[in-house]
DNA sequence: TTGAAAGCGCTACCAT
DNA sequence: ATGGTAGCGCTTTCAA
């Protein structure tokens, strides 16, 4: 900047003030500092600027990872929404800063929270770290995607997992189920919701259903592929399978294929997310699709209101079933 | 840091050296001060420490998306790609700083370089974007994901794309396919150099095969879907389909089935990136696989090695034909 | 409308 | 082993 300075024999005052566009500026000589900045290819030092403005116009996104509860980066659920944030952060004229966060460091929240790198923290996923959510709540910029509980102090932004749950095995009892097996994690406050939609659609089941059945798996294809291989091999009865993802519904879909049995002629499989790839699957998956844009624009509304000092409530967004190929009708 | 230094009775300065762990300090004064520390929550400024140190231990990666080749930030290519990256970056102690770039931006790379917000750049996708590639190729701390061509400036790390696809095409024509489309979009790159290897293999075709037919298409399941149905509405033989990305080649699974042409008895398919989802396809995808946690480290290693100074040469990874039941021999 | 100068929070040099 | 202090590059108040 000292360099534009002299070449534009100004101080640098004003050329900052120049390339802030300030009306202080003599209109000539604000455009001779900037066509001077950009053929000498300046632009202003971020860090500087921050330091000095007290702010980063950066957004924190992390991404706390259980422990064995099977997810991973690369999970098209994270993936997924990672990219609708970085849309959402970017559009804004935000930055993005994005944290993995592994289960054994402590307090990674203060120090996020604290180093002043971003103005604020999306936490995507609560997975296991509830509890130092509950902690940080007093740090108002900071909003959760995940489920939201009673007694929860901080602010969440989340699709209904009981409504849709119950949505989804409505549809399955309506078309004639009666044996539904439910794959998931339940330590997952999400899942657990989801497992509790489930229970709720049960409980008013004809006569002749089978109750709950909850077939614990990490959440991925490998883990539901594997957890209902095992489940089929001990001779279960099962006319339909409800995955807590998408990616477990999908390894169930080729355990099934695997083992013979048709889907949906014997055995129906619904899924949760709607992620692309669920309209590619053979069959094609019916699922409960949460709508990624819409949460990833309330999330970052939300934590740009908190930044603004306001107090927010938490966001439950509605989740839609998707009908396809995976439950049709028996024998259909 | 002052109120920290006040508290333990001691200078700023020496508060710095404790909270870095010096030996300077003497040890029961570190400890003090650096339990003191943790008992306020204090955490060290990022920002005013990067401005000091002139680095900021952060690496940005950007995503140039290109216009119309159909490719999004949700695309699981990316996302995974994504994911690898950000575990390595993490891995080595350093932050990421994630960024799309939409194409009408305008010199994004120049200001992503000199804002000082990142000792360096991760472009992932050479994307359209290869001429600004070229320009920034004087810039050092900069390494590219893709394709490696003559006459390139920049340093790339990618898969042996032409190697690749050249086994594939191989592959099938081994057991005994004789009319193979391509599907993909050859402005990317990457793509172009796929095509190249389809292109090779054919031309020590057996007699009577069809030559190279290249059905362009966006790289999405969606378009690679609509593409292939268009194609055989047209009524065009074919007996084999090489999708330039598993994405295609999953839309390409699809058109199949709903045109009631078996895979692989009718149709072999073949995709390439062996993305998690491609071996849950159903028949499950043969596919040539990119080692996206290599390519990772390498991309990483390498930019690193450029932040220290060190003039690197682009990396080509080995990449492997892993077949499934979508090629399985015809009428086994 | 412009310039001088203070200071954001930190690290590292130079003294002691 | 510890403290004083300059200065990283910027914005903004205050004075002119």
């Amino acid at each position: 900047m000292q360099d534009i300075a002299r070449l534009a024999g100004v101080s640098v005052s004003t050329v900052s003030r120049a390339l802030a566009g300030s009306h202080l500026v003599a209109r000539g000589k604000r455009e001779e500092i900037v066509r001077l900045a950009a053929e000498r290819g300046y632009v202003v030092n971020t860090t500087a600027r921050n330091l000095r403005l007290k702010r980063s116009e950066t957004l924190s996104v992390a991404i706390p990872l259980g422990q064995g509860t099977g997810q991973s980066l690369t999970d098209p659920f994270f993936v997924r929404m990672i990219g609708h944030v970085a849309d959402e952060i970017t559009q804004r004229g935000y930055g993005m800063y994005l944290q993995k966060v592994l289960p054994p460091t402590e307090s990674w929240l203060e120090r996020l929270i604290d180093a002043g790198r971003a103005d604020g923290i999306i936490v995507i996923g609560q997975n296991i770290e509830h509890a130092a959510l509950q902690e940080a709540a007093a740090y108002r910029p900071l909003v959760v995607w995940g489920g939201h509980e009673p007694g929860q102090r901080y602010c969440t932004v989340g699709s209904d997992n009981v409504a849709g749950a119950t949505a989804a095995v409505e549809h399955l009892l309506a078309t004639g189920r009666r044996a539904i097996v439910f794959l998931g994690d339940t330590r997952v406050p999400e899942i657990r919701l989801r497992y509790e939609g489930y229970r709720c659609a049960l409980e008013s089941a004809p006569q002749g259903s089978a109750g709950a059945r909850l077939l614990a798996t990490p959440l991925a294809a490998d883990a539901g592929y594997e957890a209902l291989r095992a489940l089929m091999r001990e001779g279960a009865a099962l006319d339909a399978v409800f995955g807590a993802t998408d990616l477990v519904a999908i390894g169930a879909l080729r355990a099934l294929a695997d083992a013979g049995r048709r889907v949906p002629g014997d055995v129906a499989v619904v899924g949760f997310d709607d992620i692309a790839l669920a309209a590619h699957t053979t069959p094609p998956l019916t699922t409960v699709r949460q709508d990624f844009a819409r949460g990833a624009r309330t999330l970052v509304d939300l934590l740009l209101r908190r930044i603004a000092g306001e107090d927010t409530p938490s966001a439950v967004l509605q989740a839609e079933l998707i009908v396809r190929d995976s439950s049709l009708v028996r024998g259909a």
